[in-house]
DNA sequence: TTGCGTGCAAAGGTTTTGCATGGCA
DNA sequence: TGCCATGCAAAACCTTTGCACGCAA
């Protein structure tokens, strides 16, 4: 049903890669330009959308600028929170029981029920607030 | 330094009275077109980024629709977390004891500092989950 | 051979900018 | 009067769509 083809196999490729922090679709068309492999804008978006759909790689929508998108491979990203560094970029799997009790707070004491994988805590990471002092 | 202006005091008064849910800037030139203020969407926009700079509107961003915008007066939300219901738009202020603990337990077990102002946790509120059961 | 995948060009929609005019203080 | 605010038109920008061709299975 899906064709695996060198387009396909690059832009996941080039997730990976650059999993640690996020890459914008005209960064993915770029790196893939150094390396040899031209790749068209509109193939980069519409893989973008089916490794989104599939969970795969995860989209953030940010104010002032396009989409980023960042590999996640299938680490059931949907059921738990993250938080992302608005410095460096890398994003933080909070598979952690103090959320857990969060979400059950939330629900019981304000009547909400949150989606974790629809939302992401903003803030700078232990690394980048170093970097800041010195 | 700043003038007042019929569109000023036109969009402030369009986002007030839609304080519930959000609005786009579309949504406002459209209702203030009703009232029989017209207003450029040029300026809806300018008068938007001075107010969501002063505090007075939260401007979110979301997957595939233009951004809204939602009147909060001075309410401090730089300073706490914030729930909004994907379904109806609510936003919840959570100036709750629950969260100062969670800002503190990111902080000590994942070294992040996280930003409530630019945070939104979303999900389904109380309200819309009940009409949903019905 | 079949039909999905690709990529160019063009369209689409939102937001920003340039510039002359309007209006507050 | 001085200067900010307005609004039209146009540009900028990111993303999606149409369509013909290419290529995997």
């Amino acid at each position: 049903m899906a064709y695996n083809t060198k387009q396909k196999e690059a832009v996941l490729a080039c997730l990976k890669e650059h999993s640690e922090g996020h890459v914008h679709a005209a960064d993915i068309a770029e790196h893939l330009a150094k390396s040899g492999s031209k790749v068209g804008l509109t193939t980069i978006y519409r893989q973008l959308d089916k490794l989104v759909e599939e969970g795969v790689v995860k989209k953030f929508v940010t104010e002032g600028s396009s989409a980023c998108y960042q590999y996640v491979g299938d680490g059931h990203c949907g059921e738990h929170f993250h938080l992302k560094c608005e410095s460096c970029g890398k994003l933080i799997h909070l598979k952690c029981r103090t959320f857990d009790r969060l979400s059950a707070h939330i629900l019981e004491e304000h009547g909400f029920l949150s989606d974790p994988g629809r939302t992401t805590l903003y803030g700078i990471c232990g690394d980048c607030r170093a970097k800041e002092v010195q």
